[in-house]
DNA sequence: CTTGTGTGGTTGCATCATAAAACCAATTGC
DNA sequence: GCAATTGGTTTTATGATGCAACCACACAAG
């Protein structure tokens, strides 16, 4: 009957393509425990409460996508880690965004324990903001969709 | 035996409960469709071609997170309508991460169909970027995280 | 080398969520 | 009034998730 749990994985949309690797309920959270410094399966585990066989379907998932990969040591022990690739660091203004969405909108922002800070200055980081190629504040309304211009073959 | 689908609701951490609220894979391709102007139950269903019943789960529990609300009617007809609240208007800049996300890194960029451009000039919007309160441009490194404030009682 | 312990998983089973399709009531269009 | 459309709910099948048990391998001690 393939009822099948419909991947987004051939729609021209790119958010519902970014959705197709993150969009579960753990992925987000095992790259925000990876951009901590979290390379270990039982450090993951630990941290995130989560069942061993799950982590182990979605980290696989992650290398499969290219958000992680494995590495083969680093304190010297013959285990593994995984560690983000530049695409995996490259999530890190969706988490921002995401954590800026509850520090605005939460109704019970007291139970938020964290605050992001500017590491030199030790101040809150500013919300991210959309800007015009020339530097204009953007606002959702300001903005609108292009079909994408083909691709020209042989460099320019 | 209780398995639960673990729910982040009680979660200290500000990415995990913003998940809770947007964390399935349905949630934020409604919202997608929501801020394009797209109001009706059948004109969500149409567009994102989901089953109904599991729309209509979707849509109660956005209305319940305070991301949508019912509105009474627009053109004169009985029926209801959903419409974003500025919780869920709060969410561009997610969707945005989101997009820029796959921009950047999707394996097939080529079978990515639109671009968001900014409406005045036709051109790309600028890939969002984390400044801290001086204007200063961040990257991860340059950010870390502090325990949030306890809030003073009785304005300041 | 053998035994014990921790790490890093896999397997089995119960439960939950999702999907497709059938059904249905109320609202419209005619 | 009658038929079609809208906006759902119900039913049933299957995939995903969660927990606990199990297991292989590495490593350390004796």
């Amino acid at each position: 009957m393939m009822v099948k749990r419909t991947s987004f994985e051939g729609d021209s949309c790119p958010i519902a393509r970014s959705l197709e690797a993150l969009g579960d309920w753990w992925s987000l959270l095992i790259i925000r425990e990876a951009l901590f410094g979290v390379r270990r399966f039982g450090e993951f585990q630990s941290k995130l409460g989560m069942a061993k066989n799950i982590l182990s379907v979605r980290l696989r998932a992650l290398v499969d996508h290219g958000i992680l990969e494995t590495a083969p040591a680093s304190d010297g022990s013959a285990y593994q880690e995984y560690v983000l690739t530049p695409k995996g660091r490259g999530t890190f203004p969706i988490l921002v965004a995401l954590r800026q969405w509850s520090e605005e909108f939460d109704d019970h922002p007291e139970e938020i324990a964290t605050i992001l800070v500017d590491r030199a200055k030790g101040r809150p980081v500013r919300k991210l903001e959309m800007r015009a190629e020339d530097g204009r504040l953007l606002s959702p309304a300001d903005t609108t969709l292009k079909p994408r211009p083909a691709r020209r073959r042989r460099s320019a």
